[in-house]
DNA sequence: GTACTTTTACTCGGATACCGTCTGTCCGAGTAATTATGG
DNA sequence: CCATAATTACTCGGACAGACGGTATCCGAGTAAAAGTAC
């Protein structure tokens, strides 16, 4: 049970996608690079972004990929969606149900209860921060270091 | 990104136990029984639970598998230890830091910090709940009856 | 009836197989800007 | 110089392969109670 990988780089993608100014893309070989992921792979991944209205997708020469919502609207959750899907961390094979010989009718389960209130705490805190407020985390530091100098490596790749 | 079924076997498997007199133990097979599960493949998961400390196995003729701690000391997070391991819902690969261009030495990562929080919030809740708040929360409403049908089963199957 | 042996019913660990999922690669198709070409 | 065609650089979707983990099965070994056997 673990998170996977593409969830890190599509949160690190998208705060790559931040940086960029208004009505400018990257193109997804830029970005894949950027974060040290497999080009033809993280391409599948981006396409999940987009179709998570995420992000936008421009095809053609000087195509690429920009943010489509404002960065204080895209919650980390809704990364976490756009890839591994909404189906929930648990899901109850009925076994509880089986050992007390209810029938199917019934099904209630009070693991499944605790499960979910599990999960909901969970979510909360990936709800609570955004792209926006991890952005400005980044602005503190010697991380404003690194970031300048992405910037410019960035501004050189991308196309307006 | 899904709890193995196992886990939900082996709280229902604990709540079964919990139902056993002092002394008493009940066969890998019949407790996989009760489940619904593979026998063959149950018994390996009540290996885990053994080597957890959560339950004892009695080897030889009238052996068996039996309780070992006391329930209100058994959290449904400790049945989850048991099963899916200590290794946390998300590990950095170092994306960020990629990203960044930081060398490996500061490899802090906010978005690890993050996760970290959403896994204590979610880890919290399961760490609340007991085998014995969890077999209290049974003892209501329509439940006790199958219980009893249950509990009559199990004194026939089960060795003292 | 007691001491010893055999059978029986369990747990335990290793080896192995199946299957689904995540990762990763390759290819052909679609799209749009750029470039080349022809008059 | 202008219209059209070809090239180029992207995204997009499908097919496929490899690695890994969870599930599942089988086997032999260990263990202890029960049953059988010999005296």
């Amino acid at each position: 049970m673990q998170m996977k990988t593409s969830v890190e780089q599509s949160v690190c993608a998208i705060l790559l996608l931040h940086m960029l100014p208004d009505k400018a893309v990257l193109p997804g070989e830029v970005i894949s690079q950027q974060l040290g992921a497999s080009p033809t792979y993280f391409q599948k991944i981006l396409r999940k972004l987009v179709r998570a209205d995420l992000i936008t997708s421009v095809p053609g020469v000087k195509g690429g990929f920009r943010l489509e919502k404002k960065p204080e609207e895209i919650q980390v959750y809704d990364i976490y969606l756009a890839i591994e899907g909404r189906q929930s961390l648990y899901s109850s094979s009925g076994t509880l149900s089986h050992m007390l010989h209810l029938n199917l009718e019934e099904n209630y389960c009070m693991i499944n209860d605790l499960m979910e209130e599990a999960e909901e705490a969970w979510i909360a805190v990936l709800q609570r921060e955004t792209v926006a407020s991890l952005s400005q985390k980044l602005n503190i530091n010697q991380f404003q270091l690194n970031i300048d100098a992405l910037q410019a490596l960035v501004n050189e790749k991308m196309v307006v």
